[in-house]
RNA sequence: GCCCGGAUAGCCCAAUUGGUAGAGGCAGGGGACUUAAAAUCCCCUCAGUGCGGGUUCGACUCCCGCUCCGGGUACCA
């Protein structure tokens, strides 16, 4: 057990004697000043370079970084630095996504200032990072609570208020009780809040908005052309925007006059006005506008009444439900059906969306499976419009509704046309009357951007009881946070009872006025956070014009999938908003997406049930599987299925404990390793320790040869035995697997597999036996070359070992500045291939040939192989196929 | 229910996109070194690709029909 958590003691027996020990945290340090003294990482603006933005997600300042931030910045990192290798001026940028109400809670726990818990947050966070030796340009680092950053997100509202883009108004709210707050949509998940996971319910309130769903259509075409984004995200989005197309068409009342305001009559929203002529009666949502005002009056208002206020009452996740019954109530009057002039009740139905569509449905039992269940219910008549082909539907018979297409029938002059067509000469029909129109619905909602907290960034406006609701003047911003709030957590929002900051003056009148007191929602400032790296201490607006259009759009995002749709929502929105603002070039933010997996672990629970962390825990292997055991007691422990670390079920390591003993150098290529970045990665301590001890090869290959590295010769010039060719070879096909793998591929775990391969190479080559032997000047130079490339391609991974190592050559220049190396294409073609002989599929023989063999030539050898001669009889074969420089395929005659 | 993914050795993961199933790591076994153990070094075992069909000279790869696992989404009219 001892050896298992002492790093040195391991690495002195790694080490023999010839090297030097490996002190990882000693290095790592010494490189990580360097880079920062040197500004290594700096980006040079005015560069003659291509540039290319690589962004991490950048953290919410918890206090610690997790193994899910140490994958994902390790990702990042090794984009950056390659990119730079290649020639790239690279953007790397680093920030906090600081406001927010863990701070705030906190506070409320704990009497800290939010403002002091996230600053000390930070610097705790940065100098994990720092020790993770990430490539980041540190002198654009800012946070969002930076009253410098949320200025620019204030004027932009104002920008916004003055196009009507930003508006206010009242409706219901999902609210969280527990945060104490509204939320938008797409913050609720599964009825529950995104944050906190308890349950959200409804609730009347006035909020500002932005008009996303103007922007709707062309958030989701430009999908389309995101090529770079994962289909699970584009997809997504595309099912939150949720466009539908079909018909809006208006619904008079039988006696429509005694109802002023209804004279047009009632709208619907339906994908399917092929089925009009089958609708028999119609649903209003009990939150539509009408329904108790079409009660009112009749025999059925006192019950209406009651039940629009149970719903209300209902929780709306349950009523929504979809076990729950179809339930509704007659509202006491009849609307006409606008082409056949059939008189249809008007119902008031559970299921029933308020804000969907117009919150009112026709409704065609026959066709739809809830109008079907609800017809079945309340004894509605059904009637068939829709013939399916070779089935014919009888109303009295149907036992669910048919939903799919056929042929119309009892649809007065549209019998007979299939259903498609039947969409569009239906709303031809309506248009021609007046009654109706094709029309486009979408799901998506206006984005509620208020948050009645205090940790976040000031909404702009105020509110005079004379003048009414006035913007903040542009010279009187940012309206700062004030530091002196109380935070008890009762009583509302800090702000509102925070006198000093909203008593204060019209601009208009001068008049008392008032402050508004909600904050914005903090997905504002992640909204357009890649946009101030460009230049972050620019004075004169959100962004410098030039900066901007140097490096946007970011090249390469890469962050969890978690925000599908909302951060990623969100900022496309924001883009759009900027660049019709005139602020901005590009729409789309991020022209590559890349969502890591998360980072599993094992779940053990001990007998009585409690979770347990991995160090609680021993585990031995033998041939009847694996046994844990807890280590206090040594009493049983089960092993549960691995699961993404959470802190909930005990199954997390931190990353600081595994720095410490293994060196940053071992997590990032383990979290790189283990699994390519896209999937889920199980985290495994002998998988690190793996990485480890490959290091440490490295580490001892360069120091056993050290004599030879500071002088290096060209090998090129050389003549060259014939396991130096080989090795060369090696070399150079390992840089163009390597390059591919990391360009192209994305895929970091075989681009390391490749490294790995070429040190077993290399291990080999200058060895004897596991012992040194004497290396003639081709075997010493191609050698060198070897080392010298291993370090470059695995710079990328393990910058630190790679740097110290790199230091063993000739020159003082760091790998950081250094090219990515390039391959000889003549020494990484292979010389000899080795082609497969199969006769009717089955791998009967292997021939080595010249790579430049001819085909005529290989066919030929094949075809007299010995091994194949056997199966191929008399006749002449029936086809014989040669993949260059893989395989003949024989068919033999009969 | 619908829409995405995924399933390859005891485990994680490869396979140049229809051409020799195995690169890399873990675990396991053997050997060298050692007084011994550990560490280190070297060598080795193990699957025929979730299941059933099909196309093809040839299928992990393409097609059809399933199973299981993960994710998203759902009275959206």
């Amino acid at each position: 057990m001892a050896c298992r958590s002492s790093p040195f003691l391991r690495v002195e027996r790694i080490m023999s004697e010839q090297s030097p020990p490996y002190e990882h945290a000693a290095l790592e340090r010494r490189w990580q000043q360097r880079w920062h003294k040197e500004r290594s990482f700096a980006v040079a603006e005015h560069s003659d370079l291509p540039k290319y933005y690589v962004l991490e997600m950048f953290p919410y300042p918890s206090g610690r970084l997790h193994m899910g931030h140490v994958r994902n910045y390790s990702i990042g990192d090794v984009i950056a630095r390659f990119k730079k290798a290649r020639g790239f001026d690279v953007l790397h940028p680093m920030g906090w996504d600081a406001f927010g109400m863990p701070a705030e809670n906190a506070a409320i726990a704990n009497g800290v200032h939010p403002s002091r818990w996230t600053r000390s947050n930070i610097a705790a966070m940065r100098d994990q990072l720092q020790r993770l030796g990430l490539s980041y340009d540190w002198d654009r680092e800012f946070a969002t609570c930076d009253a410098e950053y949320y200025r620019w997100e204030q004027t932009i509202f104002l920008e916004l208020l003055e196009r009507g883009i930003a508006y206010k108004k009242g409706g219901l709210l999902n609210w969280c009780e527990p945060c104490q707050t509204t939320l938008a949509n797409e913050q609720v998940e599964d009825g529950c809040c995104w944050r906190c996971g308890n349950l959200v319910t409804q609730r009347e309130m006035e909020q500002w908005y932005l008009r996303i769903t103007d922007y709707a259509d062309d958030l989701l075409a430009a999908l389309d052309e995101l090529s770079g984004w994962p289909a699970a995200v584009t997809s997504q989005q595309r099912t939150w925007i949720g466009r539908s197309t079909g018909a809006s068409i208006f619904f008079e009342l039988e006696d429509s006059a005694q109802l002023e305001g209804l004279e047009g009559g009632i709208e619907v929203f339906t994908t399917r006005p092929d089925t009009l002529y089958g609708c028999t009666f119609m649903s209003l949502a009990p939150e539509h506008p009408w329904t108790r005002k079409l009660a009112a009056g009749t025999p059925q208002e006192e019950a209406v009444n009651a039940f629009v206020d149970r719903m209300g009452t209902t929780d709306r996740a349950q009523r929504m439900d979809e076990g729950a019954a179809k339930e509704g109530l007659f509202v006491g009057r009849y609307a006409l059906n606008p082409v056949n002039g059939r008189r249809i009740p008007i119902y008031t139905a559970n299921f029933v969306l308020a804000d969907y569509g117009t919150g009112a449905v026709m409704a065609v039992p026959a066709h739809d499976q809830r109008d079907f269940e609800f017809a079945d219910k309340y004894g509605i008549e059904k009637l068939v419009v829709i013939q399916p082909d070779g089935e014919a539907l009888d109303a009295a018979s149907m036992t669910e509704a048919w939903t799919g297409a056929g042929q119309l029938r009892n649809s007065g002059p549209h019998d007979g046309l299939s259903s498609e067509q039947a969409k569009q000469a239906v709303v031809a029909e309506l248009e021609a009357h007046g009654r109706g129109k094709a029309a486009v619905n979408f799901r998506l909602r206006d984005w509620g951007i208020s948050r009645q907290r205090y940790w976040g960034a000031p909404i702009p406006v105020i509110y005079c009881q004379t003048c009414g609701m006035q913007p903040v003047p542009a010279d009187q911003l940012p309206v700062q946070l004030p530091e002196d709030v109380v935070l008890d957590g009762e009583g509302g929002s800090p702000l509102a009872r925070h006198e000093g900051f909203w008593r204060t003056e019209c601009p208009s009148c001068g008049g008392q006025a008032r402050r508004e007191t909600d904050t914005f929602d903090t997905f504002m400032e992640s909204s357009w956070y890649f946009l101030r790296y460009c230049s972050p201490q620019y004075l004169g607006g959100m962004v410098d014009a030039e900066a901007a259009a140097r490096f946007l759009p970011v090249d390469q995002y890469i962050g969890g999938i978690e925000h599908a749709v909302m951060h990623l929502l969100y900022a496309r929105f924001y883009t759009r908003l900027l660049r019709d603002l005139g602020h901005l070039e590009v729409a789309e933010p991020f022209r590559q997406l890349l969502c890591q997996g998360m980072v599993c672990h094992e779940t053990y629970r001990s007998e009585d049930g409690q979770w347990l962390y991995p160090g609680e825990v021993d585990i031995s292997v033998a041939e009847s599987g694996r046994t844990a055991f807890r280590k206090s007691d040594g009493s049983g422990v089960r092993i549960g299925r691995v699961e993404k670390m959470s802190k909930s079920k005990h199954n997390t390591v931190d990353p600081e404990t595994f720095i410490e003993r293994y060196g940053a150098d071992t997590i990032r290529l383990f979290c790189l390793f283990a699994a390519p970045p896209h999937k889920d990665l199980d985290w495994s301590e002998k998988g690190v320790e793996g990485c480890y001890r490959f290091l440490c090869r490295v580490w001892k290959l360069a120091h056993q040869r050290s004599e030879l590295l500071g002088a290096a010769v060209d090998p090129s010039s050389l003549e060259l035995g014939e396991a130096a060719t080989e090795l060369r070879h090696r070399v150079h096909q390992t840089i163009d697997r390597v390059t591919r793998d990391i360009d192209e591929r994305m895929q970091l775990n075989t681009a390391i597999a490749a490294i790995m391969e070429l040190l077993n190479g290399l291990s080999a080559f200058h060895t004897t036996n596991g012992v040194p032997r004497d290396l003639n000047e081709g075997d010493a130079a191609v050698f060198v070359e070897g080392v010298q490339v291993l370090l470059m391609l695995l710079s990328p991974f393990a910058p630190h070992l790679s740097d110290e190592l790199w230091s063993m050559f000739p020159g003082d220049k760091l790998l950081e500045d250094s090219p990515w190396p390039n391959s000889d294409p003549a020494v990484a073609a292979a010389r000899t291939m080795t082609v497969v002989v199969q006769v009717k599929g089955k791998k009967r023989a292997e021939i080595s040939f010249a790579v430049d063999a001819s085909e005529e030539e290989i066919k030929a050898a094949a075809l007299v192989h010995p091994k194949v001669v056997r199966f191929l009889g008399d006749a002449p074969p029936r086809m014989v196929k040669y993949v260059p420089g893989r395989l003949v395929a024989i068919v033999p005659g009969t």
